[in-house]
RNA sequence: GCUUCUUUAGCUCAGUUGGUUAGAGCAUCUGACUGUUAAUCAGAGGGUCCGGGGUUCAAGUCCCUGAAGGAGCGCCA
């Protein structure tokens, strides 16, 4: 008989003989077996006559133990769920012994969440992990049909790179060269034309210079993969490499970037809350409990549910940089000193800046626009200098409550001459871009994108605070355990 | 990379001005109970106090040093 996953067991097919095959969360009483498959955060509850079954059986049902249990689905007599397998008969697909199983967070307890990533191989188990890697497939699977519906075409960028001009950060070097006797040229400088690509090459840093490539003649496209960074970041916001979403479509200008980038995080986030409801609650109660243990000043206003109405709802405030740092220059904060950075024109945002204008000042999500051209990328387009002869640039950022900046992005310099001297403003020499160069040679076109960490994305949804979290093996300066 | 905190039983932690045999809850095991759902009750086992060095009659406790982990910052997505 063909097993019957425990989401498909509802009230409809009470009465029916079914096979349920999981892992034993908890076998209480020599009765009460509580199985878990990972089709849903629900358990189903197998109700055992242990008078009538063997006990050197019933012996080998331990905590984590992987059962195969057919029986009648009926309507529970319990309080706890509506529906309960009668079991008729058992098998032990795979036995979990109890003592071995004290060594590994599968023991029947609370765990910390740094103790879950130290065994990030059994995490998938626990009720937290299961929710948020089936909330992290929905939104990966979201993403793809988001732009799918709209006649975007999934581009595959290379990652392996020869280009090291993105300068989104430091680069992990591909090489099949010996580390003793390493190839050198006349200089002492190691001659990568013997290495395997006969050039340097690297992990990338972003897709985004390729997908430019192939909005300048599909219209529009994006890319979805993993991105590699070398940065010795030790932070709860960082990994060394994740998952980037980079859409990129021509003709758009900044305000096209801007609609595309508020519909797609609303559309995103509708459908986690659509598709995720009993994770969700899960998470977001988890949260709340969490949030009772903190000492009142650390708490979130917002709780994990508000967050994501909070972006759902709301049409998202839009202003430049510049009015921004009026709005905090005349704000309470910052009358009375409270920002512990600096606000001054020219400088960045710190996340209390950010946050302030979300959470406080304008209680909806952000677009910050018009940033000055020193504090961003060389690609993104030169703005008309104002008034004062201040430049900026065509750039966005998103800011959301609790986490900031969750997703940047700018209409791209389409300037040939322009984009020529920003490059050599940048020091990136014109022989690594000319293939991107290029583009603003032949028929160049105002185009438009934004790139935005998938994690910084699951951690937003899933509420959960550190984005090693968020992906099944998180790899982090020093760590690349499994 | 910087700042700061943490490291004691399988897990989460307590451990007083340095002082006899290092404790609790949960988990595990044994028994009782058997419609429970954080089950309950009784009992048992379980320790290289993160590693190294030092001070002292005496160190889990004080000092130096190393490692791992957390939080924050920088860099950024």
């Amino acid at each position: 008989m063909k097993r019957t996953k425990i989401i498909d067991l509802t009230g409809e097919k009470i009465g029916q003989e079914v096979v349920v095959k999981g892992w034993v969360k908890q076998f209480r009483q020599n009765r009460f077996l509580i199985i878990n498959d990972g089709s849903t955060i629900n358990n189903i509850q197998a109700v055992v006559d242990h008078e009538t079954m063997d006990a050197s059986l019933l012996e080998t049902i331990t905590t984590a133990a992987a059962v195969s249990v057919s029986g009648q689905l009926v309507e529970s007599q319990g309080r706890g769920q509506s529906v309960e397998v009668l079991v008729n008969s058992i098998e032990v697909l795979g036995t979990a012994d109890p003592e071995a199983l004290q060594e590994t967070i599968l023991q029947p307890k609370r765990h910390t969440l740094e103790r879950l990533r130290e065994q990030a191989h059994l995490r998938f188990r626990t009720n937290t992990f299961g929710a948020v890697f089936r909330v992290r497939h929905a939104l990966a699977f979201a993403v793809h049909k988001y732009f799918n519906d709209r006649g975007y075409f999934y581009l595959h960028t290379p990652i392996v790179t020869g280009s090291d001009a993105e300068g989104a950060g430091e680069m992990f070097r591909v090489t099949t060269l010996p580390f003793n006797d390493t190839p050198r040229d006349e200089d002492g400088k190691v001659d990568f034309s013997e290495d395997f690509f006969g050039k340097e090459t690297n992990l990338t840093v972003s897709g985004q210079l390729e997908a430019e490539l192939g909005a300048m003649a599909l219209g529009q496209v994006y890319t979805f993969g993993p991105t590699f960074r070398a940065e010795n970041s030790n932070t709860s916001r960082h990994l060394a490499e994740f998952w980037m979403i980079e859409p990129e479509v021509a003709f758009n200008d900044l305000n096209d970037n801007m609609d595309l980038g508020e519909d797609f995080l609303q559309y995103c986030v509708n459908y986690a809350l659509e598709q995720c409801k009993d994770d969700l609650a899960f998470l977001h109660d988890r949260e709340v409990q969490a949030e009772k243990q903190k000492p009142q000043n650390e708490r979130n206003e917002l709780n994990l549910m508000d967050r994501l109405k909070f972006v759902v709802d709301n049409d998202f405030e839009r202003l430049t940089y510049t009015q921004a740092i009026d709005v905090l220059l005349n704000s309470k904060p910052h009358k009375k000193k409270k920002f512990k950075y600096p606000i001054e024109w020219g400088v960045d945002l710190q996340s209390e800046h950010e946050r302030f204008l979300v959470e406080k000042h304008f209680k909806k999500p952000v677009i910050l626009t018009d940033y000055p051209a020193k504090i961003k990328a060389f690609y993104m387009r030169l703005n008309d200098a104002d008034e004062q002869g201040r430049e900026t640039v065509a750039a966005m950022d998103i800011l959301f409550p609790g986490v900031g900046e969750i997703m940047g992005g700018s209409q791209r310099e389409e300037r040939y001459d322009v984009l020529k001297a920003k490059c050599a403003e940048a020091g990136i020499p014109e022989e690594e871009v000319w293939w991107y160069l290029d583009t603003r040679k032949f028929g160049t076109a105002i185009h438009a994108g934004f790139g935005l960490g998938f994690e910084r994305l699951v951690m937003f949804v899933t509420g959960m605070t550190n984005i090693r979290d968020v992906i099944p093996f998180p790899r982090t300066p020093k760590n690349a355990e499994f």
